[in-house]
DNA sequence: AGGATTTATGCAATCGATTGCCAACGGCTG
DNA sequence: CAGCCGTTGGCAATCGATTGCATAAATCCT
């Protein structure tokens, strides 16, 4: 109404003016200053409503000394250009995205493209953001070292490594592996597959789980049961025929992530192989699709939510000088049809048959 | 080295002082305004670079009445709560934020949860942003006609449909569909099923191209071929399942996205019937699995990269005063090995039989 | 009632960079 | 030598909101 597509807003002390107060004042009313009295404050908010005022957020970060916002980086995959193929990173920036918008805090997106090092820096120095979260690691570890020990506001979310010099969020790959692996030994599986490039930190702590859970049974992992596969590729497939080729003897599988869970389902199933009567398969990721697969994988899952609130959460502790850790996240089995576990619908109890 | 971690950044003034210039002098010679010689210019930069200064983006804006900045609005699924499941989202995303940076515009990203009608004003109106990307304008379909009409700068990235108010880029469905039917009439195959759910837009517009391309054959299209199923459940099973059942012949299957192509082609393959022998299937969206799934997807693909560049291109027209129009990206189509295909390896040429 | 508080409000400086306008200076021409 | 022009660079206003300090008005206390 009264501002125009293209013309100027409202400022405030064109708000001040229509209350018959003075700027100070406004402000002050608006901000919901103690200062001010309630009559007062109800003048100038309905002066503002009437012009549609909105704060002019440049200069009042200007004044304040902030930017009230927060970078979030997103590697992109430095081989194919890219964007980072993590299936729950959506997830991620959702999360972060409503726990930023909770306290205030703007959310300003980049991909690490041009500025290999000075990035970073770039971001806090010319006031565009407060904060900086870096999603994935791997790339840029020199420089996110750097940038921490210069006490700068960093979190990061990936593989959380003990002994960081910077503060991370990820999940507990080692526990993770570990209930994938004791779910399927509690139902009587005793031959289990491992399927994933263990040269991936995540990926060998979830080996390292793997080990752990047999362990706890007095088993030993057996080396011929490790199948070593990129996650991109139809790796799943060529695993599972290579391990059945071979004569090992199996009846589970532990496949590191749900594409190459279902990968290796199909390839069971077409060598009339029975999931999960003959084999239980375990996946990872719980990615959205792992619920619509037939049969349902069964898999393990993150408390993302939790993990962008903790991201931020920690940005804000370090943003106000105090001292924040690495944390870690617990992550959950979810019981589906993959395994036959009893907990399911008891049509496929799992039959006592070993591969 | 000049600034601890925690203190203030060299400001422009400091910049001024080293120089021995005033701040006038300082800005234009690092703006490489042509009223200050390149000595003086050298002077100043290597002032700027000792001191590792930054311009402070926040003074910048203010000054220039701008904020250099776009928002990208992310609509939340209102039921789930959960991030747009579109499979190529984080690729427009990545091409968007690409274009910006190379134009010197940072991203603001945010979800639409509080504020359900006034948010995209907000973002204009607060001057946290000069322009507006919305991905997906089935929500808040009203709230952008208002905004376009009031002339703020908005792009939509979604269905393009004709005679919309407000500017968008998206792909031609009508063409997807044609093209994908062609394919498989092409292959000698006449009695296609059309899986999805016509009630949204770009699958009705789908379904139109899929008409089309029957016509042109001289054919029209069975009302008993089309299996009106949601994209998000294990509805490609449930609808073939019902089809097979029901006794209707079909020697081809048009699923309007991938994971109902390949939950489709596990039902089929369960109940014997040869993909692609028996029955062709082709997908829509050419997610990254479609190409490691067996037998890998034939589909149709969107030129994303290209999409983010326009919506990016169309955005900088509209801000700049100049009017920009609704744009539609040609859909591709990617042949693999679910249609058997003649171009593909010659092992599986199409069988003459017809279900 | 008169000084002491408390309450309500305004003045003016400030954040840091940009830019219109003007001044100083050197060189050049007539 | 006076006048003019082009070059170089500085002064000061500006963007809009915030906030320390001060002042005016109202209330209180003995």
């Amino acid at each position: 109404m009264v501002v125009g597509g293209k013309g100027r807003g409202a400022t405030l002390a064109d708000v001040a003016r229509a209350a018959n107060v003075s700027p100070s004042t406004a402000s002050r009313a608006l901000n919901d200053s103690p200062l001010i009295p309630d009559a007062t404050k109800a003048i100038v908010r309905e002066a503002a409503r009437k012009q549609n005022y909105r704060v002019n957020t440049t200069a009042r970060n200007l004044r304040r000394q902030t930017s009230s916002t927060v970078a979030l980086v997103l590697p992109a995959d430095p081989e194919s250009g890219q964007m980072v193929s993590d299936p729950f990173f959506l997830d991620i920036l959702g999360a972060v995205a409503d726990a930023l918008q909770e306290k205030k805090y703007d959310l300003l997106l980049s991909t690490t493209g041009a500025h290999p090092d000075r990035w970073f820096e770039d971001f806090i120095m010319s006031r565009r953001a407060d904060g900086l979260i870096v999603i994935g690691q791997a790339h840029h570890a020199d420089a996110l070292e750097q940038l921490a020990g210069e006490g700068a506001p960093v979190v990061v979310w990936g593989a959380a490594a003990t002994g960081l010099p910077y503060c991370s969020v990820g999940s507990d790959n080692l526990a993770g592996g570990d209930i994938a692996t004791s779910h399927l030994l509690a139902l009587g599986r005793r031959h289990i597959a491992f399927l994933g490039d263990t040269d991936l930190p995540e990926v060998a702590l979830r080996y390292e789980g793997y080990r752990r859970a047999l362990a706890a049974q007095g088993l030993s992992a057996d080396p011929a049961l490790l199948s070593r596969t990129p996650f991109t590729r139809e790796g799943g497939a060529a695993a599972i025929n290579r391990l059945a080729d071979s004569g090992t003897r199996f009846d589970a599988v532990f496949a590191t992530s749900d594409l190459l869970a279902m990968s290796a389902i199909q390839s069971l199933q077409a060598r009339g192989i029975g999931v999960p009567q003959d084999v239980s398969v375990v996946g990872y990721d719980d990615i959205q699709m792992a619920a619509h697969y037939s049969p349902a994988l069964t898999t393990i899952s993150q408390n993302i939510a939790l993990g962008g609130t903790l991201l931020v959460n920690k940005l804000m502790d370090l943003m106000a000088g105090q001292p924040a850790g690495t944390d870690v996240l617990e992550p959950r089995l979810i019981i589906r049809q993959s395994c036959g576990s009893p907990v399911m619908s008891g049509g496929t109890a799992p039959a006592g048959d070993r591969a």
